[in-house]
DNA sequence: AGGGCTTGGTTCAAGTTTGAAACAAACTTA
DNA sequence: TAAGTTTGTTTCAAACTTGAACCAAGCCCT
């Protein structure tokens, strides 16, 4: 089969993509390596943490919401454990799961450093665009993610309705 | 200064943002990495000088194409260098400098991966994305870069007038 | 010419990411 | 219930990235 190539516009914008998210992602690491002395990822676990009701999440669910490898997750979190920003904890109910928790210095650094981030992240990206813009970023994003989630995690996956998850916080009653 | 926290919208906007380009950096560097051994990042390296007259660039204009630091492209084209696909020159008029150039074998290469990579970014991004989408996504992504470029490169910086590039692709005539 | 600053590029150590392999607990099924 | 499979997580080596430090070579000024 033939390929078909991008289009001008396409390859116009698969360049301005590449370009920004590359000054993007680079701007944001670097302000919190300085301010934080840790990357994007290791941000975005703690505030993924801190989100849930119980600042608590297993492992397997963590890097779902991460959207990372289990084996990438495990050296963050492995890092800011010993930073003593996240604490594991062993899973009640399924002896294999480790829990990985929010601790409370890791909830004071996280509320120290949000509004850093929270300034990088307007600078480079929402105060140049318009609220319309961040209304077609949200639809273009989410219709990406959705397309590897079908494939990857099944249509609706069978673990994902209520009465057969696989997985709970592994806290508070079963 | 208080924080100006980001509104609802901006928070939807950019958890589809981050969560849509890990998936679809995942999806090519997998693809690239399996059918061609290398990452997203060293495919953009020989795009990039594929698409040039004499495919040849010195290092810091490539660098600074790809939004990438020296050391970084250092490290790559070392490795590519090894590989056979790139070759470096010394730059003839400028004793410090060094070229990388696309070689035949990088050039065949190059062709024989390009198809599955376009498959990759069309699988993933362009068959998602109305034509409307495609345009917004360009205009969305420039005026991040543009922001960033304001800033480090200096508006309009003197440099980049003709009568004063600093910089010359270093082959054929001065 | 001779300092002193800037630029182009590489090097080095420390940190991160990757993917495959290893383990152990849980589930399935004959 | 033992054997085989799946699931949750970690481990390991190899590759990659980062930022600071370094070395030349060009540039500027007197």
């Amino acid at each position: 089969m033939t390929t078909r190539w991008l289009t001008p516009e396409e390859q116009r914008a698969w360049r301005a993509y590449v370009a920004g998210y590359l000054l993007l992602e680079d701007a944001i690491d670097r302000q919190l390596q300085q301010e934080a002395g840790m990357p994007h990822l290791y941000y975005s676990i703690l505030a993924n943490l801190s989100d849930i009701p119980e600042r608590r999440l297993r492992m397997t669910d963590l890097a779902e919401r991460l959207k990372i490898t289990r084996s990438r997750l495990t050296y963050a979190v492995s890092r800011l454990e010993k930073d003593g920003l996240v604490r594991r904890e062993d899973c009640r109910w399924d002896k294999r799961g480790s829990v990985a928790v929010l601790t409370d210095e890791g909830m004071t650094v996280l509320e120290n450093v949000a509004p850093g981030h929270v300034e990088t992240v307007r600078a480079g990206l929402f105060d140049r665009l318009t609220p319309e813009q961040v209304g077609q970023l949200e639809e273009i994003f989410t219709q990406i993610a959705r397309g590897f989630q079908e494939k990857d995690g099944g249509e609706t996956a069978p673990e994902d309705l209520p009465w057969r998850r696989r997985s709970s916080p592994c806290s508070g009653t079963p």
